[in-house]
DNA sequence: CCTGCTACCTGATGGC
DNA sequence: TGCCATCAGGTAGCAG
């Protein structure tokens, strides 16, 4: 599911939702969500705590509490869930007829805000501060923040002989792109996918630059309008199909030139473009 | 140090 | 219909 985008969007709707309210309560209902940390330290960490704030970088999502912090990362399928209160949680979650898939649950003062990932690759984790996790620790600029400038771009371009696809899902150098978006962004720039990093020039840099920050604020539009809606869990980000131009849109005609659009494998991952424009 | 590959999981889809 | 292979928007960890 998400990339920075998708998780800005989650981060900017769940805000009002949660902020200033208590967590009295954590339930762990599939202890693979906070592997490998006990869940008896996400439940000591929350319990009693109250959610400050509501924060994002580059993909991880985190909750700030009155003393520490949780980080929640929804690799592929995760996502965020709202249930009424505990009542319904214990209906629904897992169990009966309108079950909702639920790994982890913070009943609140109002409300229970549960995370949910029926493929359990992502996680809940408890820290002191958000830089005590490794993941966070590591990324490098984030994609959508000031400081993610042509000029930034382009050292971190020099400084890395990969492929270009592969340079930018590398969250250690810029960070919250992931694989739909790289393809879109070096749809928009013209720019060929195995084209080593460092062998850009400077305007190809700027070009690139522009595409990325455009196709991220495009798609994080695209995700708060409708926004996100955590009551209903079959909720998808609607309407992204029609800003993709190069993703999943294999054999289909290149909406610039006509040419097909192709589809290789990099990094055992698909990267899709067009053989023509992308140079 | 840098890079490339696999494992981690589950579910949807398409070919036979 | 059923079975199998393939694919999926991410990243930690490990070998070379």
């Amino acid at each position: 599911m998400p990339e920075l985008p998708e998780v800005e969007a989650v981060a900017r709707t769940l805000r009002p939702l949660v902020e200033g309210r208590r967590i009295y309560r954590c339930h762990v209902l599939h202890s693979i969500a906070t592997k490998p940390q006990d869940p008896t330290r996400l439940r000591g960490a929350s319990e009693g705590q109250r959610i400050c704030d509501v924060e994002r970088r580059g993909k991880y999502l985190l909750l700030r509490l009155g003393r520490g912090c949780i980080t929640l990362h929804f690799k592929l399928d995760g996502q965020m869930v709202w249930f009424e209160d505990e009542k319904e949680l214990a209906r629904r979650a897992n169990r009966g007829d309108d079950r909702v898939h639920v790994d982890v649950a913070f009943a609140l003062d109002k409300g229970v805000l549960a995370f949910a990932d029926r493929r359990h690759f992502g996680r809940v984790w408890a820290w002191e501060k958000p830089e005590d996790c490794p993941g966070v620790a590591a990324l490098g600029t984030d994609a959508l923040s000031a400081e993610f400038t042509p000029a930034k771009l382009a050292e971190l371009l020099s400084s890395s002989r990969r492929p270009l696809k592969e340079f930018l899902l590398d969250q250690w150098r810029v960070a919250g792109i992931g694989n739909i978006y790289s393809c879109e962004a070096m749809w928009r720039a013209r720019i060929e996918p195995r084209r080593r990093a460092n062998r850009l020039r400077r305007r190809d840099a700027r070009r690139l630059h522009k595409a990325i920050v455009s196709v991220l604020q495009r798609a994080l539009e695209c995700c708060l309008d409708p926004a996100p809606d955590f009551r209903d869990p079959e909720w998808w980000y609607q309407g992204l199909e029609k800003i993709l131009r190069a993703y999943g849109r294999e054999g289909d005609p290149c909406r610039r030139c006509g040419k097909p659009i192709r589809r290789i494998s990099q990094g055992s991952r698909s990267t899709f473009f067009c053989a023509r424009c992308q140079t």
